[in-house]
DNA sequence: CTGCTCACCGAAACCGGTTTCGGCAACCGA
DNA sequence: TCGGTTGCCGAAACCGGTTTCGGTGAGCAG
């Protein structure tokens, strides 16, 4: 119990020992290995004893060390998620309600969330695999999946569950929880045509990302379902920043003939496009309609409030924590795939065109 | 080596068995414990032996499960941290910065970083409490200093390491990082009275926080060293949105006499006051001068740029988990305190008091 | 009364590491 | 040559849980 007194001694041995399932055994006077089935519900367990054993632990303050279990049970009862910190800004302001999310759903059964960061791709790659090797965590959250994702060729390889955030080209083996951004572009699309406007351009983000694929071919398939006509000029891409959006914003904005409404699909982008209008003495929500995407806080400062599909990140993390948990107690990955939708919120930067 | 092969069989017995320190042993023709200390760098292995280890664990890709050793050591080798969900947006556009700093300086040692949310206080030292029962953390970084606060009370009762990002009224048994925002705050006053301003208003945050106390300060402490009267109706506190901001940038500016300059606690608070000032006709930088502190990106994108303090969140998190990581390891508190600094960007919504 | 279930629990093995303890061989000085 | 160090390593205990396996006693049918 007690460690030779000189040795390093001040915080080990003042360190409250924690009391164990043998002590907890030994003051029912019992066997550890009633104790634990009793707590963990096996059936074998006599009503009376499981009673007697569950206030006993209660009352000794009993509570089991986590990798203690963990060595025997092969669960540490832990999430993981690696995020890339080089990645764009885009998903900064997120973060916050994205963890919560996870958080919270996985303090519901006890599960923990460890969170890394990694400066590229490559560290990414390297940090999951670190984790997954110790076994820090039982199974993998995905951000921001790229159409070929060479996370998910790891994972599925190395037989070690994930979910997904977002689809990635081909799902087979993966299970994944998304935002429908293409039913949302859609909409924008639709709900421009509808005002009346006949040239609407499109700003899309980085290409690489699935998520640009989908948010583009809800363009077009808005563009479609309005009768218009796809005009290789009027899109964009490659546009997170505000900076992007500005310069991207530009060239919409310079064409021979405008457009008279913008899709954009990441909020940022469409913020900097207000400052290319404004360039131009293009009033936003007259002149120029901007519809959006991600719903940001900002939006709703700008001037005027830009009309965007909100996504509730809070309530996908806790989608997404819910699914990996399944997945990791044996879920089929076929059977864990949702998709949520983004919600219209209309404010001031969308109206028909002046003409 | 198999388990039943009927009983849940698919995920587990596919996955990959794991390399154990036994087959190492085995491999090599040596007893475990060798492996164990050759690894561990224990001065009782011969060098030769000691390669040797090393570089069959290598080419068998022999990784300790993390918890394993934590049973013994009494190490989980992770560093927790619980956040406040409910607490004001202000701190949201860090965190991801903040994270990124722990997690880098963290896994330099192969450390990893537990976070979880909660949604008000009481709930965050629940959660603190189940992760250091549970020993799932090794110990914890605690944002968001109180003057009084309750979670530095449980910790040092339960004696659980932990590190402050920011200093409390009383900080025996406390080691912390903090920021000179007392420095910055009163820099921020002799800036303006250097500028010719006789009347600079303050705007703080939230009262209870330690960091209020300090910037109101430093605050004090510039008018004092600038030879102004301190006065209390120029001073405003509890604002850390732009909400707040406008509200309490509207009490300054329709006083009988205005400032012509206001110090800011807290930058999403600043740009509350841009949007008061616009009500009231001032142009920023001219007839208004404001200077805050955080350094958020936004501020960048304002008309005009704010000047502001930047604090460099990603360097305060590596400092933190610095600490937390000897602190653990058994360095004194009162040897784990550092002082930062803040850094001023002057942009444009600064300048002399037209007159 | 006998034999068989079945409910309930304890002993011991086990998980994958670390650490203590002691032993053996080589070396050292006398 | 001999006793005493010293360097190096293996056996076994240990950490705090879980799980397997088998045993005991009560209940019940024959």
């Amino acid at each position: 119990m007690q460690k030779s007194e000189d040795h390093d001694g001040k915080r080990r041995q003042s360190r409250k020992t924690r009391v164990t399932i043998k002590e907890v055994a030994y003051v029912l006077g019992i066997s550890k290995s009633t104790v634990s089935r009793a707590l963990n519900g096996y059936a074998d367990i006599s009503e009376h004893t499981r009673l007697k054993v569950q206030r006993a632990a209660q009352d000794l303050g009993y509570k089991p060390m986590i990798h203690a279990q963990a060595i025997r049970t092969g669960l540490v009862r832990s999430l993981g998620m690696v995020l890339n910190a080089d990645s764009h800004d885009g998903h900064r302001p997120f973060l916050a309600d994205f963890i919560d999310g996870i958080s919270r759903r996985a303090s519901q059964d006890n599960w923990t969330l460890t969170v890394a960061t990694a400066s590229n791709a490559q560290e990414v790659l390297n940090t999951i695999r670190r984790l997954s090797d110790e076994h820090a965590v039982d199974g993998f959250i995905l951000p921001r999946t790229r159409i070929v994702d060479p996370r998910v060729e790891y994972l599925v390889k190395a037989n070690v569950p994930f979910i997904m955030f977002g689809r990635t080209g081909d799902d087979t083996d993966c299970g994944w929880y998304d935002i429908d951004a293409e039913l949302a572009m859609e909409q924008a699309v639709l709900r421009l045509a509808g005002m009346g406007h006949r040239r609407i351009g499109f700003i899309n983000g980085l290409e690489r990302y699935m998520y640009a694929r989908v948010r583009y071919e809800g363009y077009c398939s808005g563009l479609d379902k309005a009768g218009l006509a796809y005009e290789d000029a009027l899109v964009r891409r490659d546009a997170v920043t505000r900076r992007d959006g500005a310069r991207e914003g530009a060239e919409l904005l310079d064409l021979p003939e405008r457009p008279t409404a913008i899709v954009c699909a990441v909020d940022l982008a469409a913020l900097g496009v207000y400052r290319a209008a404004a360039d131009r003495r293009l009033e936003i929500g007259r002149d120029l309609s901007i519809i959006s995407y991600d719903g940001i806080a900002e939006g709703e400062y700008a001037i005027p409030p830009l009309t965007s599909f909100f996504v509730d990140n809070r309530a996908a993390g806790e989608h997404l924590a819910d699914l990996l948990i399944r997945r990791i107690q044996g879920g089929a990955p076929e059977t864990l795939r949702q998709l949520g939708e983004a919600q219209l919120i209309v404010r001031a930067s969308d109206g028909p065109p002046v003409n």
